[in-house]
DNA sequence: CATAAGATGCATTTACAATATATGTTATGG
DNA sequence: CCATAACATATATTGTAAATGCATCTTATG
């Protein structure tokens, strides 16, 4: 609600579908990462700016300030998945399991935005498109995913920290 | 709802954010197109396939079998900046308006997905992001969202209708 | 002029991202 | 050894907007 709540209620707001050409606004995309990958790959840019101890959940979520019980779910995510190592207990905290340079910023996509289908066709479980196998489109939109993918797969978390903290 | 709906009734839903490790189940992107950018090219495609005649909005959603009102506004929208004619009256209907090696796909995207912020930092307006500045990840999403878009620029309509239809 | 087509506005539903709440588990430091 | 501070986990609630439905208007033709 926070991020896109206040955007929503400053602007007028007619949705696209009900597209009214008086106003002619349009807004609310769709073609974005969710906010859990966004706070995924902010919490790896905090941590990964704070290599010399070990920082709190609340710290990050303080920092960022987003809701704590989001970057719960993100943290200890990050942590079943191995890129972070979290350590309970009191003056417990986390810090990256492994090397900012071994950390590919496509993999942390992929593991949080759990599928990319960009359209129905992409499911052949719940497709009904009859176009379906006699239509181009669907590799053309593979091709730009893979774009888009590809671009994220020649990046780390190193690369993306400020130069100051490169080794 | 139908088309998502029978995805999620089917199986069990988890919500990321809710994650349950004891089930794992990962589910529902964003990285996605909205419905109505899936329409709005759906329609093409099928307008573009029936290059002979004028084609009717129910003809359109009884054949993909999505709801008709979602295609009028569709086709009013597609109509209204310039990719197709619409005939109103007895015997009306639509075709393009243009040939369709003239109508770009990554265009018609940029048309009926409004923007495409990846993540709130790519909205100044709405951004709340202390690293932002500081921050190279959002360098990294413009030229992963440039390179997709790139892919699209690359194809028209006419590249995306059978063999047979071509010139 | 009845009818078949698109145009338009508004109301409703539903999904789910986002958030909140509650409680459990672990480990340390005094 | 236990109070406390940290992460772990499950469930419930809320708010937004995508998707849909419905009603009516406008246009043109056979």
């Amino acid at each position: 609600m926070e991020r896109r709540g206040r955007q929503q209620k400053d602007a007028l707001k007619i949705h696209l579908l009900n597209f009214d050409r008086t106003h002619g606004i349009h807004y609310d995309p769709r073609m974005q990462l969710t906010l859990y990958t966004d706070y995924s790959l902010r919490a790896l840019l905090y941590i990964g700016r704070t290599p010399d101890r070990l920082v709190t959940i609340s710290e990050i979520a303080d920092f960022y300030g987003v809701s704590r019980n989001h970057m719960v779910k993100v943290i200890h995510h990050l942590g079943s998945i191995g890129y972070l190592t979290t350590i309970r207990g009191k003056a417990g905290g986390v810090r990256l399991a492994r090397p900012a340079g071994e950390i590919r910023i496509s993999e942390v996509v992929q593991a949080t935005e759990p599928h990319m289908d960009l359209q129905e066709c992409f499911n052949p479980h719940t497709n009904t498109c009859p176009l379906t196998g006699d239509c181009r489109l669907k590799g053309v939109l593979y091709q730009a995913r893979a774009a888009f993918m590809g671009v994220l797969a020649g990046q780390t978390l190193a690369d993306l920290l400020p130069p100051s903290l490169e080794p």
